[in-house]
DNA sequence: TTGTAAGCGTTATCAT
DNA sequence: ATGATAACGCTTACAA
């Protein structure tokens, strides 16, 4: 296994290892034709291949980045890291992907890890848990980008990345208002993160700005486990809902298998709107009406300001607000039968 | 930024770095009861964390292995790399993913890069063409654990992962057989890879055994882009196929796109199975009956496997074949209306 | 144009 | 029980 080092190369080309170390680096701004001509033989012959390690303890960096998802599953997530992948790949930076599964600890394991590893950065979907940690980073100037979820000890003070949850979440509920809805379910896990407690918000305003009550059993917040059992009181209501909007990606599988235990027709017996890229939305039958993100955009911005960042450029510390759109499709169409 | 390093600490506790060092490494079998809290005490100060690179230079391993897919667009590649993910976090090992894009020249550019950062191993879902590279890192006894794919330089020279593609195609075509088919097509991207091949022998088999014959226009192989248009062609055929086998989850992508433009109503028009686990198979409507892989198995087998190798354990240079299994859902079930 | 040597932050081998 | 010191494989002044 790996065991040339520069110096057998040096050897073997009758050189000394800077000058390796230059042709490697493609410093070759005096090399003699002749040497690099037999620096490149060597390292041919002896299959040499440069130790990065080496290379980054001695540069103090890495050229790697680390992408702490608060939840892989969402399938925003996995848009945002591939766009922040490409991103990077142009810079030859590689980002290590780390899902903290909505949980604190592990959040502050892989942070500690990322550091301990020395990536030169981090983009971060923060659980919001871990305070102590996100402001030692700030006192740190640790380059971070934070997405998604707002939370105190960061706004302001590292660049940001959000969407317009509110208002997005309004101009969906208006949608279904103008289909002639009046009783609009929507159900989204706990309120303990800034995009939900925004989408009800948007949700509540929409009602209000047209004059429709609010009824609070229509607002369903609660552990996916304990949705099914929800959805079953909800539409046990004496007026059942006949619209739902199902608060992100994971929330409509549950919504979902509803669906399908009760062998609802969407949308003949109620019309769906999904908040988030949903995979299938398009093709499925019927496709779905989604909210969805411009994940590509919002993980090329990250990648950049982070890089920025790193390479100690001024980076403005602002909150980059980005627009979902309703994307209308056939679960708010017209009746199919 | 991180600049506290062991030798801070060693001042700060009146010690010698390796003391500190030792104390890091939880070797502290003679240490004194009150040097260990005299460098806790200095470390929680200065918020030192060890710098995992330097510790990786000298250990020459960096308990960071490889991960390269072939195509992480499929979802069993998803689910093989959650379930090597969480098995090598016991081991406190890192797992890094590189999407090869089926493009061998990035399989090369990755396969090198990973080995230049010195992780210790790889599994490697093949591309099936980078024969030399392959061929050196046998030579080099570098830790590896082949996956999904059968590449002559490799089979019988690295512990390997494979499933019995032939033999659940037979199964699932045989499936069909059972309900009455006699038209039944299939569709898969072109026979360049072994699981493509096998499962079209698969099908061929099925249908031999049964002493059906063997229509070739009910056989397509080729690239995504082109499969509407043959889709197309085929069910212009005056006796058109009455089942399906879409050869992976990209391909059934295609199909329910073929699907809802021709407003099939499956499976009334159509039966279908798809050959691959795919995200929603159970909860969508209709259902849809699969050819499934145990991907978590294989993963934690692939792991293991290669975690063995690096820990020069003696390792079977076997090939591990496992069973897929057809799971009947609602495609192939009876009509619905 | 190339070589010498110091250092990056650890670990590991010996001494003490 | 703890400390000196030499690696690990590379980069980078600076010297030649």
């Amino acid at each position: 296994m790996q065991k040339v080092t520069m110096l057998d190369v040096a050897k073997a080309a009758n050189v000394s290892k800077s000058t390796v170390s230059q042709y490697i680096n493609k410093r070759y701004q005096y090399m003699g034709e002749e040497t690099k001509k037999r620096i490149q033989q060597a390292i041919e012959t002896l299959g040499y291949q440069p130790n990065y390690l080496a290379r980054s303890l001695k540069q103090k960096r890495t050229s790697m980045i680390g992408i702490i998802i608060a939840n892989i599953m969402h399938h925003l997530s996995t848009e945002v890291i591939r766009a922040i992948e490409d991103y990077c790949h142009k810079y030859d930076i590689h980002a290590i992907i780390c899902n903290a599964d909505d949980n604190p600890e592990k959040e502050k394991k892989y942070i500690e890890m990322l550091k301990a590893k020395q990536v030169d950065g981090l983009v971060l979907f923060p659980t919001g848990e871990n305070t102590e940690l996100y402001e030692q980073m700030v006192r740190e100037e640790y380059p971070i980008v934070v997405m998604d979820r707002k939370v105190e000890e960061l706004t302001g003070k590292v660049p940001s990345i959000f969407v317009n949850n509110r208002e997005a979440t309004c101009e969906a509920i208006s949608h279904l208002l103008d289909l002639g809805h009046e009783k609009i379910a929507i159900i989204t896990e706990p309120l303990t993160i800034s995009p939900r407690i925004e989408r009800v918000e948007g949700y509540k305003q929409a009602l209000r700005e047209r004059d429709v009550a609010i009824d609070e059993k229509f607002i369903i917040n609660c552990e996916k486990m304990f949705m099914q059992e929800k959805l079953d009181e909800l539409f046990s209501y004496p007026e059942p809902p006949t619209a739902l909007l199902a608060g992100n990606d994971l929330v409509f599988i549950e919504v979902q298998k509803y669906i399908k235990r009760k062998k609802l027709s969407i949308p003949n017996d109620l019309s769906l709107i999904v908040y988030d890229n949903i995979p299938h939305a398009e093709i499925s039958t019927p496709s779905v009406t989604t909210v969805s993100h411009p994940a590509f955009e919002m993980g090329e911005k990250a990648a950049s300001l982070l890089i920025r960042q790193i390479q100690k450029e001024s980076t403005p510390i602002e909150q980059n607000e980005y627009q979902c759109t309703l994307i209308i499709r056939e679960t708010t169409g017209p009746k199919l039968y």
